[in-house]
RNA sequence: GCCGCGUUGGUCAAGCGGUUAAGACGCCUCCCUUUCACGGAGGAAUGACGGGUUCGAUUCCCGUACGCGGUACCA
């Protein structure tokens, strides 16, 4: 439509966690812009003082770029057309504000809090589910609507509060093409006269968006299905304004359902199903509640990245691994699903598994070694790595490392004696007294050759190696788990290995 | 209540008027492995309902139901 750049934005209020769908917002305006090699803004809402919570911009932050979802323009690193927090573009909202008044689309208000609800309550007991500020009822109000010109002056003078609202018309209906829905039609009967500049100064949402998508020069809005019954509000907005010809294309994203029940995904659900819901650990500064993420849980942020991309969207191949760069590729909107999509902790941990497999075991050990140092073990960073590649197949977590592998550097503190003993007998006891023995002057310790000499150990023995092979693996591992059990002797070494044996056999006599 | 948006297996979903209705997660069985996994082979399981349109509807249209979202000087 317009050969104009691509201009995209995410525009969170900072107001506390970063949550999964709205990771996803961010996601598909990144993977959108990327493609169409255009621009993707970062700009802060945070227009309600009320709401307004410290540290929360800073972590928006963290976790676009933990996403690898950088932003061209942000309030951090600025750009042609700041400021990006609309704290500080205060002062350029009213003049849109007045501009709307002066050509009649809106207009001034002066009615109290008290008197808005006294209308309510009047609406409300003829029935009126939820009354409306709106021309049913603008007629009665305390505004310039209905106020003679020297009054309304007269308040301004003074400096009375007062906010602006937009003024809908009546009988009309509004239509616009949403890039995933189609044409989306609203009669603005139905819609009230939203209030657009706050008895404060500051812009609400409707105006602000508008303004500001405006101004930085905005060519595709994607935002979550909850803003599409206001949208008549915002096209209705650009029109008046008189920018309707770079209006921005919409596109309204289906929301993430709770995997029990239905309904938005909360926080809350994230608490009582066990999973995380923000990106990553966010921290109440007021209440000091610690909220769990995926970043701190052991994922990935390719696998985090994927899984979410594949919530609502795919290629239709039946491929479902995607670089960020392959997305960037096959991406498209009008591939986004019209119906919100139930959020499944179970296909999100086969995602993670899915990356671990495919990343390296150099940064595998990396973000491993936390863990470790947690665990009070300090280890060379290239035996961590090969412990990485021998157990990350059975991990779907970075953290699990330890749970498949602890044994690699630690002694195991209690042995399933239970899987062994029944069928303990003396000649096995035998046989290890003599493999621990063999293996001090056993010169290649590869894990081949180990298995090669335990098994001619065996054969002179008479026993099958077979039943030999679990009573090994208990010894070094204490349980039935790990990878092959010469490889684990093979890289635990020489001693580690005898000694664990000559541990294991005093317990077996 | 009103307005809007949705509705293919338990979940994510492909399909775009004629198909044995893909694939993935999860679940089950078997194989591999005398550990745990991975991997491989199978299996159970799907078109909300009712009307049209059509030679033929999962697919198009209209209702109904259900779900969700909105209905603030919050975003």
């Amino acid at each position: 439509m317009s050969h104009n750049k691509v201009r995209v934005r995410f525009a969170p209020s900072p107001t506390g966690g970063l949550h999964l769908g709205g990771v996803r917002t961010v996601l598909f305006n990144y993977l959108f812009a990327r493609q169409h090699d255009g621009e993707f803004i970062l700009r802060i809402e945070d227009t309600d003082q009320t709401r307004f919570v410290p540290g929360a911009e800073e972590y928006i932050v963290e976790c676009l770029r933990w996403c690898g979802l950088e932003p061209d323009e942000s309030p951090l690193q600025g750009g042609p057309y700041g400021p990006y927090r609309q704290s500080e573009r205060k002062p350029l909202y009213r003049q849109y504000a007045e501009q709307l008044v002066a050509a009649g689309n809106a207009y001034y208000a002066f009615d109290t809090p008290e008197e808005l609800e006294a209308m309510r309550e009047v609406e409300r007991a003829r029935g009126n589910h939820s009354p409306q500020y709106n021309h049913a009822v603008r007629s009665t109000m305390r505004n310039s609507l209905n106020m003679e010109a020297a009054e309304v002056k007269e308040l301004l003078g003074k400096g009375a509060p007062h906010v602006i609202r937009i003024k809908m018309p009546t009988n009309e209906e509004v239509t616009f093409t949403d890039m995933i829905r189609g044409d989306v039609t609203f009669q603005t009967n139905i819609v009230d006269d939203k209030v657009l500049l706050k008895a404060d100064g500051m812009p609400t949402y409707h105006l602000a968006v508008v303004v500001d998508d405006y101004l930085m020069k905005i060519s595709h809005a994607f935002r979550g299905e909850e803003w599409l019954p206001s949208a008549p509000v915002h096209i209705l907005l650009w029109k008046y304004l008189g920018w309707g010809n770079e209006m921005p294309q919409w596109a309204h994203l289906p929301l993430i359902l709770k995997p029990d029940g239905n309904g938005k995904l909360s926080k809350r659900d994230g608490d009582r199903l066990g999973f995380p819901v923000y990106a990553m650990n966010w921290q109440d500064p007021a209440t000091g509640d610690l909220t769990n993420g995926f970043r701190e849980n052991g994922f990935l942020p390719e696998a985090f990245i994927n899984m979410l991309a594949m919530l609502g969207w795919n290629d239709g191949s039946g491929q479902e691994i995607f670089t960020m760069d392959e997305l960037i590729r096959k991406f498209s909107i009008s591939r986004v699903h019209k119906g919100g999509a139930k959020f499944d902790y179970d296909k999100a941990k086969w995602f993670n598994h899915q990356w671990i497999q495919r990343t390296g075991n150099e940064r595998l050990a990396q973000l491993f070694l936390p863990v470790l140092e947690s665990k009070g073990v300090v280890a060379e960073p290239a035996y961590v790595e090969k412990i990485a590649g021998l157990v990350k197949e059975r991990c779907q977590f970075v953290n699990e490392i330890w749970d498949h592998g602890f044994f690699f550097f630690v002694r195991p503190e209690k042995y399933d004696l239970d899987a062994v003993k029944p069928r303990w007998n003396a000649d096995k006891q035998a046989f290890f007294g003599e493999w621990q023995a063999a293996l001090l002057n056993q010169e290649d310790f590869s894990a081949a050759a180990l298995e090669e000499g335990f098994k001619a150990l065996a054969a002179t023995r008479g026993i099958k190696p077979g039943e030999l092979q679990l009573p090994f693996r208990i010894m070094l591992c204490g349980g039935k788990f790990g990878p092959p059990v010469f490889d684990i002797a093979a890289t635990i070494g020489r001693n580690e290995t005898a000694d664990r044996i000559a541990l294991a056999l005093d317990l077996l006599k």
